[in-house]
DNA sequence: CTGAAAGCGCTTACAG
DNA sequence: CTGAAAGCGCTTACAG
């Protein structure tokens, strides 16, 4: 069975205080007595049980991290920002994922318990009721690619200039007729892509009329349906802006299995980046997200806020509760380039 | 604060035994009692500790993994499969992942402290004292893509008859001349991959020089890097079989970048089926591993092994200690079909 | 069916 | 600088 605390005490010849003492060095252990606890240590091979440890001090170590089940590479390098910055400050991460939608949000229990000290919500459903109960539990909350408002922090990609960049870049070609492939509703995105499209025309003296806004769900094939319905037209469009790059490599495959060109026929452009937006010809236009930054970030201020429950909401308040990260445009062949 | 069992307690009128039975409906409670319990855990929002449970039962219902720092699609689809298994058996997943190559294991310490009731190891660099010292702590530890040997239960793609399934289909095309572009070693694969391809030939009389056998790293460029040495043969293969798509992507863009063209002048074909796959052109012709499944198989298999610590060796034993699971060819483009 | 109590393995004031 | 002891919030034999 594995060394308890006791059993090093005794191996070492002192209290298990003292035990406890070497090993989270907080107050002044003598170097003598410091080193005979250490050998045991090693000896005995004694690793603190966690659970003990966790009811003891009323702190688990532990962040917790919950993001959408959905096969994508975005959320993977969140997952790897955030379990950087939570290694980098000696948390370990706690994951659970979220089907989506949720109609029951029965993994926030795993958070109500006192399992972690601190969790980072990524674009998931979650209501501002849940998020405050937990809060109330002195548990602080960080959300990424997501904002419910009140004094919830929130890492978000800077999507409005993004969009802004993307559009101008496609005005910049001459393209006057654009339409726009939309995400669903369950992060905002979408919706701030489009607004910045919509503004930047506007500012142009340009519009785009609703025949070319066709809705998609960001995953697999849905930007392939929207591009077919897109194509029904009587005019077509000159340039498609996809809410992501999953559906904008979509509708460059309907384009080409339609008989047409891209980009000569019709030009194509996306959002977020990923890894095959390189590979696929011709290579797309998008605009990359800081994603794993975000998750980074979002970790580093959860853990910030960790501390004494009085306290949650003064340290809440200290930082800027919003934080647009920038997303930048990366220009390929796919607009025309 | 959060109330206690405690609180449930008093505000139902019984003790904290009976609360404690009713959550856990282990004995036997009078319906009415149970009732009452309930009423009081609603009203008061209960949620057990976690930390002390896990003191008290010696058991954390949390199932460990570590799989590595890699930027990967198929490791990502590994964590849903254990995922989901977990989550279907009621567990929670604690996630630790490990840079590679790792010098330190430090990640086992996460496990070493009874925070994990099983873990599942995803092809990461371990010794086999290291996983012993954990199962001889009662912690059952399966791997997935990878295999140590003992009685250390793992779970696999079956390289060897995938990569003879390819081999056959290339020399069905005709090809005689191939060519193989390695992995790392970290795992077994590359090299399993390898001698199916060597047994296949040698089975029709032929075999493949040492020039045509180049190192890689499964990551990107190093395909690119490994075709262009490739290219300086005085004699071209007429097929290059890479030990991942990855690379096999990478392949095809030296290919055609030096002015040949992919399948006419060399095919190339890869191992994973990554979604990328489908996207290239011309489509690459791969392997698809089972990669979701083995990460199901493995949690599932890793929680049946909890229980009582005296019976794990038996338990470990009473299956068959490595799963291959079957890697099936999928023909696309790329091959010449 | 239910209660009283020991025990899980730590941390942390409190003395000295 | 160090020890003795209370306490963290549960589970689980043991009685009854």
């Amino acid at each position: 069975m594995a060394a308890t605390i006791f059993d090093v005490a005794k191996h070492a010849g002192v209290s298990i205080g003292t035990v406890s003492r070497v090993l989270n060095n907080k107050d002044r252990v003598s170097p003598a007595t410091r080193e005979r606890v250490l050998k045991a240590v090693r000896e005995l091979d004694y690793h603190a049980n966690a659970f003990a440890r966790g009811l003891a001090s009323q702190e688990s170590n532990t962040l917790g991290l919950v993001i959408p089940q959905v096969n994508d590479p975005f959320f993977f390098q969140i997952v790897r920002g955030v379990e950087d910055a939570a290694t980098d400050e000696g948390y370990s991460l706690l994951i659970a994922s979220q089907p989506r939608p949720a109609h029951e949000h029965r993994y926030l229990d795993l958070f109500r318990r006192g399992n972690v000290d601190a969790m980072v919500l990524v674009a998931i459903d979650v209501y501002l009721h849940e998020i405050q109960q937990i809060a109330a539990r002195g548990v602080p909350i960080v959300l990424a690619q997501q904002d419910v408002g009140k004094n919830i922090p929130a890492f978000l990609a800077d999507n409005y200039s993004g969009s802004r960049a993307m559009t101008e870049h496609l005005l910049g070609h001459g393209y006057r007729r654009l339409a726009y492939i939309a995400g669903t509703n369950y992060t905002p995105d979408s919706r701030e892509r489009l607004r910045a499209m919509q503004d930047v025309l506007a500012e142009h003296g340009l519009s785009m009329g609703p025949e070319y806004i066709v809705p998609g769900d960001y995953l697999q094939d849905s930007g392939y349906r929207a591009m077919l319905e897109l194509l029904q037209r009587p005019v077509l469009p000159e340039a498609v802006f996809a809410a992501n790059d999953q559906m904008a490599l979509d509708a460059m495959r309907a384009i080409q299995e339609n008989g047409l060109r891209v980009p000569e026929d019709i030009a194509v452009v996306g959002f977020d980046d990923i890894p095959m937006s390189s590979y696929v010809s011709p290579a797309l236009t998008t605009i990359q997200q800081p994603v794993y930054e975000m998750g980074w970030h979002a970790a580093k201020r959860a853990i910030a806020m960790i501390g004494p429950e009085e306290n949650v909401e003064e340290r809440t308040l200290a930082s800027p509760r919003v934080m647009l990260l920038p997303a930048s445009l990366v220009v390929r062949k796919s607009c025309g380039c």
